[in-house]
DNA sequence: ATGACAATCAGAGATTGA
């Protein structure tokens, strides 16, 4: 099974690049971040005359989550727990149904920039709720990951100019330790476990000729369970597909499991 | 030191992103 992940910037923008790319590599399943659109406004005939089905948690002009899955979905919810007053659209879970069940969650984790202010704090609050959902899900016997884009530089490797980060609420002490301490309670980071060194990215700014200089930052994670860890046969990043028309400034990572 | 680039909503330019 071929599970992708995508930070597109904007469904409406992305609607042709991504469905270029979704018949090149098919993916069984699609987590998709930055949708920037409502439920109702996302255009779900096209995902679903590939034959995907489509979960949407959805928000006007900002964020927003998607799952396409050409697997029944089951037991889907919207929104990551622990804070009702919470209205940004970052988290979408649900179960794919195989022959052996497995636990998708997709999220977008706040960038946090300006540091110090508001946005930090929101960031940080919203890593504390993400490692309680991530303690539930290591105790469920069912395998289960969780990717996206979580906007934190885990290493120095993980940049090309790590030095240009080291205010930044991607790559601060505190954002890595609380991935870190995240990762610590069993997880995998799929990419990690496959590939090592620098040069590895997933997102190239807009700005001053990012990519043609190939100056990215790796951001967007495949964090595995260990029982999902197991399976695991692959991983890797589309980092070609940057350099397409209007593309995002992100590109997909995917996994490959053996389920 | 600053801005560069792109998307959204709206219908200009502010806001957001990383």
């Amino acid at each position: 099974m071929k599970i992708a992940s995508f930070n597109i910037n904007g469904i409406k923008a992305r609607a042709t690049a991504l469905c270029d790319w979704l018949d090149e590599a098919a993916p069984d399943v699609a987590l998709l971040q930055e949708i920037k659109s409502v439920d109702e406004g996302f255009p779900s005939e096209l995902f679903e005359d590939r034959g995907y089905n489509v979960a949407t948690h959805g928000q006007k002009s900002f964020n927003g989550v998607a799952i396409l899955s050409k697997l029944p979905l089951e037991d889907i919810t919207r929104g990551l727990p622990r804070d009702p007053e919470d209205e940004q659209a970052r988290w979408i879970e649900a179960t794919v149904v195989g022959k052996q069940a497995l636990r998708i969650c997709g999220l977008y984790l706040p960038n946090g920039n300006p540091v110090p202010g508001p946005k930090y704090d929101y960031k940080l609050a919203w890593m504390d709720r993400l490692y309680r959902r991530a303690q539930e899900l290591i105790q469920d016997p069912m395998p289960a990951l969780m990717a996206g884009d979580y906007n934190i530089i885990p290493q120095s490797e993980d940049a090309a100019r790590p030095d240009a980060w080291t205010k930044d609420a991607l790559f601060l002490p505190q954002s890595r330790e609380k991935f870190r301490t995240i990762v610590n309670l069993g997880f995998t980071d799929a990419f990690r476990a496959r590939h090592h060194g620098a040069g590895h990215y997933s997102f190239w700014d807009y700005q001053a000729g990012a990519w043609n200089r190939n100056d990215g930052i790796r951001i967007d994670h495949f964090l595995l369970t260990p029982s999902c860890a197991d399976v695991l046969q692959d991983c890797q990043i589309d980092h070609q597909i940057r350099g397409r028309e209007k593309p995002s400034d992100h590109v997909p990572i995917w996994v490959k499991l053996d389920l």
